[in-house]
DNA sequence: TTATCGATGGTA
DNA sequence: ACCATCGATAAA
């Protein structure tokens, strides 16, 4: 006696995203990112298994430590938004806004479990399968899979082309300092990155598995 | 397996 | 000039 997978999806409310981001950070695994594929109209998801919280303008590592421009505005703005931005010249990164108006907090994205049609139902909405060869293991390759771009930025999570939905958190969450942040003085090394320690769609594993071990296919 | 390197574009 | 990345290539 679920929804139907045919009605809109049933997004988190504002007052979980507005809170601290390493609050929200460990609380989004397991959660549900869905984007509206606009010529079908049907939607692309995936499952968060890897997170990074950045933690505002006093945070080095975070957007909002250059202060408020245009492009850091959406940071700045209300909680519960996307902020996508370009990375590289070729990568979107999809970050999560936390905390209210005027409190510059997000939760980067670096992984996702693709979900296909068998989970529509359980996402309340349709599912598309996922195009072959996609992978939700890398913030810059979940967007691609997800067919999230800069047109994103400042899109609302509770709809109607981005949706957050709840889903069961992890059994076992790893912390781990955030990648590519060796520039950022002592917040470099802040444990401030949560993985779902189960899941082979993370972009690195955590450090400390007992030996040295490799994961056979 | 690890290491290195270049592509590519918005922001400042 | 900077950069919350990826994928191809080389060395081993």
């Amino acid at each position: 006696m679920t929804r139907p997978a045919t009605g809109d999806p049933q997004p988190l409310d504002e007052a979980f995203y507005a809170r601290p981001a390493d609050v929200v950070a460990p609380d989004l695994l397991g959660k549900v990112v869905l984007a509206k594929d606009p010529a079908t109209g049907a939607f692309r998801g995936g499952r968060i298994v890897e997170v990074e919280a950045y933690v505002g303008a006093e945070d080095l590592a975070c957007h909002a430590s250059k202060g408020l421009t245009r492009r850091t505005s959406t940071l700045f703005g209300p909680p519960g938004h996307a902020y996508v931005y370009l990375i590289y010249g070729m990568y979107r990164l999809f970050n999560v806004v936390c905390q209210p108006v005027g409190v510059a907090h997000a939760v980067l994205v670096r992984g996702v479990e693709p979900l296909g049609p068998e989970a529509s139902e359980r996402v309340g909405a349709p599912l598309l399968e996922p195009p072959s060869g996609a992978r939700g293991d890398g913030p810059g390759r979940l967007t691609r899979a997800l067919g999230i771009d800069l047109t994103h930025d400042k899109d609302p999570l509770y709809g109607p082309r981005l949706y957050l939905v709840d889903g069961p958190p992890p059994g076992e969450v790893a912390v781990t300092p955030r990648v590519g942040v060796a520039y950022a003085g002592s917040w470099a090394d802040a444990p401030l990155r949560y993985l779902d320690a189960a899941s082979p769609h993370v972009s690195r594993p955590p450090p400390s598995q007992v030996g040295s071990g490799r994961r056979r296919e």
